[in-house]
DNA sequence: CGGGTTGTTGACGAATTTCAATCCGGGTGG
DNA sequence: CCACCCGGATTGAAATTCGTCAACAACCCG
């Protein structure tokens, strides 16, 4: 449960992110703008909180590496899971444009993440135009996938809501180079996927064990093996993300 | 069923919105800038689709006047409604900025909208970074929104449901001046309540009932009447909306 | 060897959906 | 003016989904 400030282990030179096709290139002058920007690196550790709601302290995020998730709560506990962080993506902005955090974020595995200084937000805009577009379409990446979500949550079935999930955590996961040889392990509990999918862990357990039974997924010690993402994406039938490349910062 | 690009009736140095303490106000040269990127304004009635999902023409509005509704559809016409539009909210930006609109948007009401040319959009970042920052702002607020809407949506129970969607939308709405004498109409069926929540139409109807002998709402010939905003707070645990003032464009 | 976390299962009851009628007001054609 | 139609609101009853409770198994960790 701790989270360590280490050494700027990734220069953004040699971003980890830049290896992968999926990511628009920055220009050298961006580059050496964003280096700047950059405050350094956070070590976070399985479970750490990495941003709580509330805080008004939030710096900025890129994952560089790992998974965690996004969630709200309840005054008396009740957890909802918003959405899934994975490399690439830009977290704590909320924190940033208003005045405090109005979700938290955990890591459910170790995580490498980028941090930036928010105060030179403004600067950014400023000097770097294009780099404030990238920040837009980020910001409305996000909203295009809350939509699709809630879309889910509120009229999918228990089944189709499951398959949905596993299906779109598959592809954003392959995206980032995370699927090894078709398959991917989705470091997950049942609790989980129950706050994601707005189930009970009971119902979840069964609605899990259908989706085991077709062969589309394996529940594993810790965590989840997607198996068949074509059997998810039927089940659901859901069309899949659209494959155009995206910004990164 | 018709929409009209009509002459210019507000011209940005009479920006409506400007009347509201809710908003920020804009420099002088960024009006003159909005006034030249304003292509038109277009007057939708009642009914009528003013963006709709899967089209890639879509151009970015800010709302003057009127309600408006966002959603998405399955394939065998399940709806969901993802939130609501009042004036101030600007639409379509995921069309601009992803290549086709996710999401369609509809007019519960008569409306206003102020269009503008999204190829221009660069343009703005380039020239005016601080509106550029507003974009991202406003895209953040959105975020935030279907945040609250997803926890809802997943873990409140039907009652505290209805009543956090009324208190939500009384509050936006007194924000822009739509509240007379402590009483707003919004101007739905309960069909739609029943998208926004989740919920079939028959369990819709019977949660509405309890809110209304709870003397919390009233329903009317077309729409719903919000009598009292501190029940709907109660019963529903919800905290209200931050009263800082926000951008527009 | 406990103790804690996570996954599994069956039984029961509560929440919610579906089906089927009915009602009501407004608009339309005769 | 009246019969009829239509969208929206209501209601009761049966069927399904889903949550809660409770118990237990498997596993990891100190």
């Amino acid at each position: 449960m701790k989270t360590t400030a280490a050494a700027r282990q990734f220069p953004c030179e040699k971003c980890p992110l830049q290896d992968f096709s999926h990511f628009q290139r920055h220009e050298k002058d961006e580059v050496s703008f964003l280096s700047s920007f950059k405050m350094g690196e956070l070590v976070a550790d399985t479970g750490t909180t990495v941003l709580v709601e509330g805080a008004n302290s939030a710096h900025l995020f890129t994952v560089l590496s790992g998974w965690g998730f996004r969630y709200k709560t309840l005054d008396d506990g009740r957890r909802q899971i918003l959405n899934y962080v994975l490399p690439g993506d830009l977290i704590g902005l909320q924190g940033s444009v208003m005045k405090k955090m109005q979700h938290s974020i955990e890591a459910l595995s170790p995580m490498i993440l980028c941090m930036f200084q928010r105060d030179n937000l403004a600067n950014l805009f400023r000097n770097f135009p294009a780099l404030g577009y990238d920040i837009t379409w980020l910001a409305s990446r996000e909203e295009q996938m809350l939509d699709e979500i809630l879309l889910s949550v509120g009229r999918r079935t228990a089944l189709e809501r499951a398959a949905y999930l596993f299906a779109f955590i598959f592809q954003r996961a392959q995206s980032v180079g995370m699927v090894k040889s078709g398959k991917l392990t989705v470091p997950v509990t049942q609790q989980h996927v129950a706050d994601t999918l707005g189930l009970s862990i009971v119902h979840t357990n069964k609605t899990l064990k259908k989706l085991a039974s077709r062969g589309a997924l394996r529940w594993l010690d810790r965590g989840c093996e997607v198996l068949d993402e074509q059997i998810l994406m039927d089940i659901s039938g859901w069309q899949g993300l659209p494959a155009t490349p995206r910004p990164y910062i």
